[in-house]
DNA sequence: GCGCATATTGTGAGCGTTCTCAAGACTTGT
DNA sequence: ACAAGTCTTGAGAACGCTCACAATATGCGC
């Protein structure tokens, strides 16, 4: 017997409050021009009703859709998604993405797309038809792939890439990776570390190099040597140990390791226990992400962490606040910090001193 | 100089097929009669033109509206999120969910709310007037809140629960709980194990239950006492460490335990740490959840793998395929699996045998 | 070949909102 | 007190699609 309760719509509140449907529309979308008198009844009759627009139909006569669409990595969710890079991205994005959308009034959605799909363009295509974004989120390694952007740019749709410092169409967001990499080095630095070395990330990936860029720009105000020290990984275990074992062999001095990603820093942490090398005593660890895992490790791993959440949330709110036809194509750098744990100490005494 | 690419609509579609737009409907819709000559001419046109029905004109005018929300819980997510269980949850959700919705032509998308809050209803609310979803899935620990239940069948709203087996409004999806702790608890026991420990999640949560139900089930049928060998955590790793320690404490022969998270397996791992205790030699573990954390531990460790794609994948299947009036309100099973890593062993020896 | 059932196509209305534009109610300056 | 504004409100069209129904075409039995 449960009647159906019909929706309530502009039109009840319209009644309810004896003014026209745009009236009520004013008031909803904050518009200027409405005696304050007539704004608080039709606030009252929007309370009393429980009226909330239905986004369809806003969509459909308004310009504004109120949806912003993140593009994410198929592949890493998907198949991949437990060897890679561990996937607290998703998460969080959505934490970033979805409290700061709602603060405006606006959804998240999520579309999942595989890099290495020839479809790229029609599902995407396809996703924003179907969609109609007010604006779209590209994460890694998305975030410079050219069939995406330039489909996004013909399409007049403004976009975020995260993780990306290239000027170019769409906002550009760094996670101030070359920042974090000086912050990590010189921290070592601090601690008396004159042999610092670094696994970096694949080359493809730009940040990768902003990394090695930062960790330079430290060695080298403080006067240290860079020399030998840079392997690199694709950020996964197997790629940590044998970057870890290359650069522990040729540097018997090393005394800190920067890793680029949480799990080439515990197979760095693998690889030091089986040399015998203690952790943090003769080996201070850093590394980047500070995913979950790295709080259970032994030791518990100090760590870059990666403002992924605020970063994202600062690209809602670009999208949001942007003019439908502002160019103004910024890159924003959110700071990234430091946590520190147990796998960082002051640097061993040299062996002869 | 963008020109502003016009939208195709189902309108251009007719125009160009030379048909009405009503047909072209039928084609998008699979309607019944079309013929099939005509039915192939719309399609080349579709393709030509590269039409994608706008979702918000679907709902506007249609009964549907293609989207299936996924309340997930705020708290784990913002605040708590990496104190607690870990957001596996939420990524696996995703996956399971979009990919499953996208497969029929529907849209996932994911509402954070907050169970303490005595807004609920009206944050709830709101989100079923905004979107206006043809299906809702609730997670844990919203799957057996009566506000929410109540909400969604007053405005009869097809919902599923994950991770219920109580029969009731909305379709229950369980994870095998049950099932699960009595797998864990056989395998112990095949291994030799005579005092197997549990530890619990809390009571508000009917899992918790669930999986003490299995793991006393498997006790009983090979004969095993269950006696002083329960304690309850609420997921998180402190309170794993107290539960192990009350555990160890109160039973000196104990020689496996099995933990309600991985979080608190971890706690265990480091308390059996202190106390002397090798996992696996001297004491095997068993974890719920699998999620990234359990592999990098040392040992890294077996645990039950929570089939939460699969169930969430078959929630969606289930509302989509749904009639509007179906109420037979069936609770699913989704079987979990074990996934056997290097912290469980054959019990050793007993110490006077 | 006629009438009726059935398969196929088209027509017009309507979904809930915002847009554009016009009308009425106030101000203000002189 | 009058013209010329500015502020406030409302009316009607439009967005892109599906619904219910009407219209036409096709098939079948006799």
């Amino acid at each position: 017997m449960a009647r159906v309760r019909k929706t309530v719509t502009i039109r009840d509140v319209a009644e309810d409050a004896g003014v026209s449907l745009q009236t009520v529309s004013r008031v909803v979308n904050g518009g200027p021009n409405v005696r304050p008198q007539l704004r608080d009844k039709v606030r009252a009759s929007i309370e009393r009703l429980g009226y909330v627009p239905s986004l369809a139909a806003q969509r459909m006569s308004g310009s504004r859709s109120y949806i912003i669409l993140a593009i994410n990595d198929r592949e890493r969710t998907l198949a991949d998604w437990r060897e890679r890079r561990g996937t607290d991205w998703v998460d969080q994005m959505l934490l970033g993405g979805i409290l700061t959308c709602s603060q405006h009034g606006y959804r998240m959605m999520v579309e999942l797309v595989d890099t290495h799909s020839d479809h790229v363009e029609r599902e995407l295509g396809a996703a924003l038809s179907a969609l109609q974004p007010d604006g779209v989120i590209l994460t890694p390694p998305h975030s410079e792939n050219r069939l995406i952007t330039q489909l996004l740019a013909e399409r007049g749709i403004p976009f975020a890439r995260i993780g990306s410092n290239v000027t170019g169409p769409g906002i550009a967001l760094t996670m101030g990776d070359e920042g974090a990499a000086h912050l990590a080095t010189m921290r070592l630095s601090e601690l008396g570390h004159r042999r610092i070395g670094m696994i970096a990330g694949p080359s493809q990936y730009s940040l990768s190099g902003w990394r090695i860029d930062g960790w330079k720009r430290a060695l080298a105000e403080v006067g240290l040597s860079s020399e030998g020290l840079l392997e690199r990984g694709d950020f996964g275990y197997e790629s940590g140990t044998r970057a870890a074992q290359a650069l522990l062999d040729r540097n018997p001095d090393l005394t800190a390791i920067i890793a680029s990603s949480d799990q080439m820093a515990l197979a760095v942490l693998e690889v030091a226990r089986d040399r015998g090398l203690r952790v943090p005593r003769d080996l201070s660890l850093i590394s980047f992400d500070n995913t979950p895992i790295v709080r259970f490790s032994q030791p518990p791993l100090s760590a870059i962490d990666q403002p992924i959440a605020e970063t994202v949330s600062r690209a809602v709110e670009q999208l949001i606040a942007r003019e439908p036809d502002g160019d103004d194509d910024a890159v924003i750098e959110v700071a990234a910090g430091l946590v520190e744990r147990a796998s960082t100490a002051p640097a061993p005494a040299p062996a002869r001193a």
